[in-house]
RNA sequence: GGGUCGGUGCCCGAGUGGCCAAUGGGAGCAGACUGUAAAUCUGCCGGCGUACGCCUACGGGGGUUCGAAUCCCUCCCGGCCCA
């Protein structure tokens, strides 16, 4: 299969600007770009594919190239956004690409024929001054073409666009002529919101250098609700453990839908497609088991946190799903719950009993008593397995092993509570 | 700068002197059903207290009133129209 039947298959291609772009990339040693704004001092799951992407090409021979807007964060991307970004400073911008760039360098393999690059827009819009800019950029640019832009239409007519947001796309435009100038990159890649970016790049490569450049953008992925792909309820998975761990970057994909799940396989692994196919028919045959849902959370868990963190994600997902969790070996216990959260109460404490609902309201789970309360009186509250109604006292002999115990809300959120001295 | 309409709980959006912690929808949470899915059904959905209750809230501040999200003044912010 070639490369572009592949992304094909894969539900990959959104739109592309040229024909011709077929054939030169199935013939091989492109060098292509995907740009990645430094907006938090992590990526996310939204910037996975774009990863994903470059590797798929540079296993196809391809040089992948990797930007770290730098220069470009500093402005903002108005694209797909309705309202005006709030402007980083210097500082966190500074952090942010420097966190950016370590995650980055994980994904490509920076070796070899198509050996990847990674840079910093910075390093030359920094350098850019508003006459020159005026006079060498902006005067390839029409108003007219870039009011038309999906992204400023869009803008236009909810809350408006500064002036700065609007220049946005001239900067990324900038990034891809001097990325083609100095890497001969004559490819971006984006998400389909970088469409208009992109093509303002392709054509400002036309007007300076009179060379061709190409754009192919990727659908948006969403869940089945329609939403955004790769955010939930709390806000969005991160790629860096500390802020989304491996466990709930595992479980956030387990419980992706029926109806999305072949589709997420397709696009965001590397799985062929036998093996796809075989999963499918596991999905019909034996929903219940969940083997696609389980098979794409350990495929991305290894791809972004490696196989050790895959292994013990899987297991500590597997023990508390399956089968009755309080019957487990305490140490396996706390090896399960390793990736829950844990606090840590006073053995004195129980000597004369604590209060249930004054007990979890320690943990985690609650953003308040009400809250707890609520749940209690639903019966959404779980002590070591049990569902509790009304709040009890706690004391030593309830604890497993004489050390721990398990809380529970609704069927997924777990809590360890241990008791020790400290 | 002038005119005008508007700013309500996580979001949308009713309410236009007391019955308003505030209708409704969405999101969210819990329960049932199931498969850690979807759909459906039920309950909850500002905080604190088991509860009669108290506190905080309808852009900010001030005022009228026994009583204001609702009336008045003023300030801030946004839409539209005029300049």
């Amino acid at each position: 299969m070639t490369l572009s039947e592949e992304l094909h298959y894969r539900g990959l291609i959104n739109q592309m600007s040229a024909d011709g772009l077929v054939e030169s990339m199935d013939l091989g040693h492109l060098s292509l770009y995907v740009g990645f704004d430094p907006t938090a001092d992590s990526l996310h799951l939204g910037n996975l594919l774009g990863l994903i992407m470059l590797r798929r090409f540079q296993r196809n021979g391809h040089r992948p190239i990797m930007v770290a807007g730098g220069g470009t964060g500093m402005i903002g991307d108005p694209s797909g956004r309705s309202t005006e970004r709030t402007l980083l400073d210097d500082e966190t911008l500074t952090k942010n690409t420097e966190a950016i760039r370590r995650q980055l360098e994980r994904f490509v393999d920076f070796t070899g024929e198509a050996a990847g690059v990674l840079v910093d827009n910075r390093e030359w819009l920094q350098r850019l001054n508003l006459i020159d800019y005026l006079r060498e950029y902006g005067k390839h640019f029409s108003v007219a073409t870039m009011l038309a832009k999906d992204s400023v239409k869009a803008r236009l007519g909810s809350e408006g666009i500064s002036y700065t947001e609007f220049s946005y796309m001239v900067l990324q435009a900038i990034d891809f002529l001097e990325l083609s100038r100095r890497f001969d990159c004559t490819l971006q890649l984006g998400g389909s919101d970088q469409w208009g970016n992109i093509t303002a790049g392709i054509d400002l490569i036309r007007r300076v250098d009179q060379r061709e450049a190409f754009g192919l953008t990727w659908p948006l992925i969403t869940k089945a609700d329609g939403t955004k792909f790769g955010k939930s309820v709390g806000g969005a998975i991160w790629l860096d453990p500390r802020r989304t761990s491996p466990y709930q970057l595992y479980q956030f994909l387990v419980r992706s839908d029926d109806s999305m799940v072949l589709s997420y396989l397709k696009q965001f692994t590397f799985l062929d497609p036998e093996e796809i196919a075989g999963l499918d028919r596991s999905l019909h045959e034996h929903p219940e088991r969940h083997e696609p849902h389980h098979r794409l959370a350990r495929e991305l868990v290894t791809l972004v946190h490696g196989q050790e963190e895959a292994e013990r994600a899987t297991k500590a997902s597997r023990s508390l799903f399956v089968g009755e969790l309080e019957s487990l070996e305490p140490d396996l216990l706390v090896e399960a719950l390793g990736e829950a959260p844990t606090v840590n109460i006073d053995a004195r404490e129980l000597e004369e009993g604590i209060d249930l609902v004054e007990l979890v309201s320690r943990t985690p789970l609650f953003g308040s008593k009400s809250e707890l309360r609520r749940t209690l009186n639903q019966g959404g509250l779980y002590l070591n397995g049990t569902a509790q109604r009304e709040s009890i006292t706690i004391t030593k002999d309830l604890l497993i092993d004489g050390r721990l115990l398990v809380v529970r809300r609704g069927k997924k959120d777990y809590c360890l509570v241990r008791c020790g001295p400290e």
